[in-house]
DNA sequence: GATGCTTACGATACCCGTAAAGATA
DNA sequence: TATCTTTACGGGTATCGTAAGCATC
């Protein structure tokens, strides 16, 4: 046995079987893969793979109990070339965030700034995708760490914590008639055309539960997937929007006002998602501290190794 | 990187670092030792020995964070293996059981004949030793299954579960004038010099807390590993003794009287003890199964493998 | 016919083992 | 001096890549 059969036993998982994209996605021939499986197979006395002919279609039972283990180990595989790097290197090295638009836009830029000072020799890339992108990212191990308010919570094989909480707010156009009125209701909101967020993104199911308790059903006449977009379209007069809060600024959106709704929808909680098992540069346990200063390094590496789990 | 060095860090922690050990134990020549750990350090960029000239003296930092990772990552490469012939030959194969000399004597009989009728085909392996080194045992791969009073609950990097209860009774000599007196105290039984098991064994420590919480400090004459062997002095006249009540058969021991002693020790529980994290073929857990009929597969595994560990 | 897998074959690189030299106790 | 580690060197093997042959779609 071996790490490079090991590995394409995984690769071949993810590519959906395709030998040929298995051999390009590890540079190698795809001769070599096919020999590799063959060699593992008959090693183990099991076929790890279902096949119709030559192709293969998925994994046999055997390679459905083989996957989760194959994955794990080839995890501590990284997991000893990162120790490598943080002893070897300690201030260099890459961070690989995968974050939503909005915390992109709003929440990390001080948290950057202040990381990009303190670690300059650390090459820091922010990929900003969908909440689910984000979770597939943290489990391939394209990223270090996420940063959404969708998705992160719900993963077994992820850890997430609190990094703040935040609320919906309506924004409208300057003069709309809803500046003038008294507090907002759901009612008031409902009569008029709605802009906010693609389901999935932003909190968009706390909207549409709050309206739904209420027996509303609001006219969305768009969705988007980030708070500028909307932002535009309601200077547009499409309609009324509403967004995360903290997606408005003063200065910058000077034809909008925002009215705050406090008690309208449930308060959103926008989390940090870390990979179970996957070990961390201490730049990258920085990176978080900064976002939530309670969390400390022994408390995160507590939970993405648990003293039980060995 | 490559397994072979990462067998070889392991090994070479378990030889206290000398390294012809090393080879030899790896069935491999001293050379390919020294250059794979070499070849690994400068992969790594990191020193993982400490070294006085040319000789390894310990682990540095990064070479102890380095082998916990290293141990779970050569368990996940056995796991691989034991899966395969899990899967290749149902019923066939090993089971390695690490017990003290009780259980194998009193216990495991029963257990042990069954588990033979029902799978001809594997290789049953009884060793008798310490808690100590049943601990060890588990640890280093050697045991499959530990079975012991003491030791196994404490071990982070063990599992264990409650096999049965037992508790500790007094045996004399036949004709003895403890035989005729009334229910038995502490103190009477302080009276006489006994004879018991060895700090470690089989219950000792709660016999020893037992007469310490009642301030008596009896005379151990004698203290053996087993309870044959107390049996065997008891007989002599020597003293009288305290063992596992389970321990005792009326009909072999003819020259000898039980006297219960039902509150004045603690309960004492035989455990089963299982490594975390390591792949059980299906026997293994029909013999924990037989030892305990609430031990169902899936709560073995469960245990063994949290969910949350991944 | 296009795509994808297997088998054959030659080149390369890696790994191992022997042996000699140097260090340590 | 005896034990242990490193370095050097040669042989063997495993792995890789190219390329051809086949099966699948």
């Amino acid at each position: 046995m071996n790490l490079q059969q090991l590995r394409i036993v995984r690769e071949t998982v993810r590519r959906q079987f395709n030998l040929t994209e298995v051999a390009s996605a590890l540079c190698t021939a795809q001769s070599g893969v096919s020999r590799h499986i063959k060699d593992l197979e008959d090693e183990l006395g099991v076929e790890l793979f279902t096949r119709r002919g030559k192709r293969l279609l998925g994994l046999t039972a055997p390679g459905q109990e083989l996957l989760p283990i194959v994955e794990r180990l080839l995890l501590d595989l990284q997991n000893i070339k990162r120790l490598g790097e943080q002893f070897a290197q300690q201030d260099t090295g890459h961070l690989a965030i995968a974050t939503t638009h909005t915390q992109a836009r709003y929440a990390l830029p001080p948290v950057v700034t202040g990381f990009k000072s303190h670690f300059p020799r650390v090459h820091l890339e922010l990929h900003q995708c969908s909440p689910r992108e984000i979770v597939e990212r943290l489990r391939s191990g394209e990223a270090d760490i996420g940063i959404a308010t969708e998705a992160l919570a719900d993963e077994p094989d992820l850890v997430s914590f609190p990094f703040y909480a935040w609320r919906h707010a309506l924004i409208v156009p300057e003069g709309h008639p809803l500046t003038a009125a008294g507090p907002l209701t759901l009612e008031t909101i409902a009569e008029y055309p709605l802009i906010t967020y693609h389901p999935g993104y932003t909190g968009r199911a706390r909207i549409d539960a709050a309206f739904a308790r209420a027996g509303l059903a609001p006219e969305i006449v768009m969705s988007a997937l980030d708070a500028d977009v909307i932002k535009a379209y309601v200077e547009l007069g499409l309609g009324v929007g509403l967004i995360a809060a903290m997606a408005w600024h003063p200065a910058r959106d000077a034809g909008l006002r925002l009215i705050e709704a406090p008690d309208l929808f449930e308060t959103n909680t926008a989390r940090l998602g870390l990979r179970r098992g996957r070990y961390l540069r201490d730049y990258a346990l920085s990176f978080i501290r900064a976002c939530a200063p309670e969390l400390t390094a022994d408390r995160i590496r507590e939970a993405v190794f648990p003293k039980t789990a060995v």
